[in-house]
DNA sequence: CTTTTTTCCTATAACGTTTTCGTAAAAGCA
DNA sequence: TGCTTTTACGAAAACGTTATAGGAAAAAAG
């Protein structure tokens, strides 16, 4: 706000302003001379466009928005470094909003994003059963690009950057069936989403690929309340037929799986083995080192990112239908 | 882009631009009747005011940005949602930057953001020895608001949030040598900081105190490399006089003393025991479960977010030395 | 030596607000 | 009644850009 504006430098230089502007944007119509002029004394005086002049004049700006569940979390912390290591690189600004898995609060974030602020949208949408009115409306009011992550509504047409949850829930339940465990547990969370969806699908599907039978019971529901699960857990692997395996489809399960364990005095891997869906770093250093089936995190944040400024700069809304999958990584340590 | 705006609600209102804004504004200026009409109809079509507009006319907005290097830290993620539950209360908006440590790149976010985007800034600086002019230079050309939190540079009058790294170095420290350490290590980074040297002189008072006579050698240099620290710890712990104690002042050392101490099949806590500065959710779970000096990372956020909103609005500039510490929290757990 | 094209620049009108100033009507006052 | 004050609104000028349209001079083409 302190300081010079393009006017001051046409002035200083004897040009119009629209001669400095189209300058500045390297204009074909300007000579190389004056162009020359421009460039030095606008450097000399380190002038800055004002964004809000250009966005209002351009209708649209380099700024764009992450709305997620969550950032203390190692894959949410990790997409959002590799989302803006890709809206540094191109010279964007990244807004951050969190959800909470709070769906007034996400409905609440998208309707003041109506605004313009924005110029595109990546988002992890936040549990909740009440559907994904909210995004068509937003997209419908704002014709701005969307790139959905992880969590993505599976109805609704948008290009989305998803891990191969199928096929690696799959692998690691197999994993675990391999390493002896002969009624292994999903634990999994009991809002329904396609993320989950899809986990449940490969394990019961690795399931039936050995011969284990499906029952209901196998499935144990948690919530975000870390304390309730807590005692979910523990009732359940008090029972004499507990789970003698448990794929924990979501980080924070896996580490209550952990305390349950302990307090029961159930042994890892004897007792019970485990594989958690986790990014974890300590992953390796728990008690045992516990088995992870990791997200390629970064580089989904890095291709949503990516995305979505080709469907800003492009136009190319082709992209609408796009869904990147990346693979996730079964990481066998001391758990199983 | 897409949304009504104020020419179209004073348009079919029938009245003038001015009003529609100064009612929009609840101006005293207009009367009762009419605002209730305009905000009635500005209801009725969703009408959002254009940001760009707004800002612009009238030189700053409600944009703030944060600056960390890095966010895949359990204390950054924490403090990042701590000043997101603020500025998203006072309806805010938050940029983010990840400097990765990189001078340069700290550097040029703080150019960039003197095109004047925001209207204050929260920064926890990254390490280097090349001073803090830069961020001056910010200050004399934008007069913008900033609050640094954490890593705070010493010299500058700026306001900050901090925690009170002197005393519970001391106390943490203390903790080790009444444990039973004889030769406690302080494991810290190369770069000098104010915040690192505060613990330093937490530690090397605490020694003093106890009678322990200190020795160079006992300062244990780290970097951001995790291979180097690796093989720099496994080396020191490798000798006959290794140390029996060992205060991480940074999370991914303490780590990393982990991983040497199981290779080189030292016991913590019987032949080393450990303290580390973390925010880590696992400490619990390590093995052993680790004793952790814990920062109050979402409150240094929230109250980072609230000075800063304060200096933004009340224009309390008085607040320029203010100075907020909070204390550390000292969880003792097995590994000591 | 015209005529046409190209080069390089300027004037001006947006973009959607907020703010300052002006003013008619209504109200208050003597 | 005539005067001042208040109320409630509008006109117009900003804010700092960019885009469109145009035009004079220079260069190229005929």
């Amino acid at each position: 706000m302190n300081g010079i504006s393009m006017i001051q430098l046409a002035k200083e230089l004897g040009l119009s302003v629209s001669t400095v502007s189209k300058a500045l944007g390297d204009s074909h119509e300007i000579s190389a001379s004056t162009k020359k002029r421009v460039l030095e004394l606008a450097k000399k005086y380190k002038y800055k466009p004002n964004p809000f002049a250009s966005n209002l004049r351009k209708k649209k700006g380099k700024q764009i928005a992450v709305i997620i569940p969550d950032i203390v979390n190692n894959f949410f912390a990790l997409a959002v470094d590799g989302i803006e290591s890709v809206t540094m690189s191109k010279h964007y600004d990244t807004f951050i909003y969190l959800t909470h898995e709070n769906l007034e609060r996400e409905k609440a974030v998208l309707e003041h994003l109506e605004s313009g602020l924005i110029s595109g949208l990546i988002i992890s949408v936040c549990t909740g059963r009440e559907g994904y009115a909210h995004f068509q409306e937003f997209y419908e009011t704002t014709r701005l690009p969307i790139v959905f992550f992880d969590r993505v509504p599976d109805l609704l047409q948008f290009p989305k950057v998803i891990a191969n949850n199928y096929e690696s829930s799959f692998d690691a339940t197999a994993r675990l069936i391999k390493a002896g465990s002969k009624r292994p547990a999903l634990i999994t969370t009991t809002e329904p989403m396609f993320t989950s969806m899809e986990r449940r699908r490969g394990y019961q599907d690795a399931l039936e690929k050995h011969g284990i039978v499906f029952t209901d019971e196998m499935i144990i529901h948690c919530t975000d309340d870390m304390a309730l699960n807590y005692s979910i857990l523990r009732k359940i692997f008090s029972q004499k037929k507990r789970p003698d395996g448990i794929f924990a489809s979501i980080e924070k399960y896996a580490i209550t799986s952990y305390e349950v364990c302990k307090d029961l005095k159930l042994s890892i891997p004897k007792d019970v083995k485990v594989i958690g869906m986790t990014n974890l770093r300590t992953a390796a250093l728990l008690n045992p080192s516990l088995s992870t089936l990791s997200q390629p995190a970064f580089d989904m944040g890095k291709e949503a990112a990516g995305l979505l400024i080709k469907m800003i700069e492009k136009k190319s809304y082709a992209a609408a239908n796009d869904i990147i999958v990346l693979p996730n990584e079964l990481t066998i340590r001391d758990s199983i």
